[in-house]
DNA sequence: TTCCATGTTCCGCA
DNA sequence: TTGCGGAACATGGA
């Protein structure tokens, strides 16, 4: 599940439940998920507050942060009782609670940084699109020093940080954009029309899912289905590879 | 049983 | 230097 707006759900989800709480012990149910050899320097201290860059979640402990990745499968859930499934870590907090990050497939990270920003920094993320200087003028600017297919760049955690497969083939779809097509062939107009789709695909979905817990019916996403009708204009969904990905799009109004 | 998967990294080639 | 295809990682669900 966890592209941009997923992580910044997870990231509400945890300010809303696990803040200024203490830490009492933390269980590594698979030290495979670990980033760091281990997780203790966080025993006695509590979350403050959090923050998102991408689809990175970082847990601030005072000093020191708490990386959270997601990979394909990671979910986070605070509980009272019984771990859930697919638990990998859990904290035990001094109320009580429990909050467990799980992973079924094990492809996320649980790390302790130094901050957001080095982190951010060092690991080479660029800018989140959400972002207050993630301007037309800086997207415009990233364009400008690139090549190739227009949905690699989309997924290109160094160039834009957040956005995965799917809300890639939603943006493009928004902006009527065959995901195939080249930067260089891209107009004024259209880089324009995918800036605003890309900020408008994530924030749209921030607020729906955290609302209804599904996608609107107007999006791509619900009709990822080859030969499906595009919600938009009636047209064909196809199914095609792009960047190695599993790529849908309407074969009508993208073009 | 087989295929597919919302992610990322690494390698070789152009 | 940049981009790209393919493989690998580990596992569940349809």
């Amino acid at each position: 599940m966890p592209e941009l707006p997923e992580v910044e759900i997870y990231a509400r989800y945890f300010a809303r439940h696990a803040l200024e709480q203490s830490i009492l012990r933390i269980r590594v149910l698979d030290s495979r998920i670990l980033g760091v050899r281990s997780l203790k320097p966080l025993v006695g201290r509590a979350f403050h507050r959090v923050h998102r860059h991408g689809k990175h979640l970082f847990a601030d402990a005072g000093g020191l942060w708490l990386r959270l990745h997601f990979g394909m499968t990671g979910d986070l859930d605070y509980f009272r009782d019984d771990p859930p499934r697919f638990a990998r870590v859990v904290f035990d907090f001094d109320n009580g609670m429990h909050l467990a990050y799980e992973d079924a497939r094990l492809f996320g990270v649980v790390d302790i940084v130094s901050s957001p920003d080095d982190f951010v920094r060092e690991y080479g993320l660029g800018p989140d699109p959400l972002d207050p200087t993630f301007t037309l003028r800086a997207f415009r600017k990233i364009l400008l020093r690139r090549r190739g297919r227009i949905k690699a760049l989309l997924l290109s955690q160094d160039i834009i940080a957040g956005i995965g497969n799917l809300y890639a083939d939603e943006a493009l779809f928004r902006a009527s954009i065959d995901p195939r097509r080249t930067i260089d062939r891209m107009t004024g107009d259209e880089v324009r029309a995918l800036y605003k789709a890309i900020r408008g695909v994530l924030t749209e979905a921030i607020a729906f899912k955290s609302r209804d817990g599904d996608y609107p019916a107007r999006f791509l996403v619900p009709h990822r289905e080859e030969g499906q009708r595009c919600p938009r204009c009636g047209g064909t969904i196809r199914r095609t590879v792009v960047a190695t990905r599993t790529t849908y799009y309407c074969a009508k109004h993208q073009r």
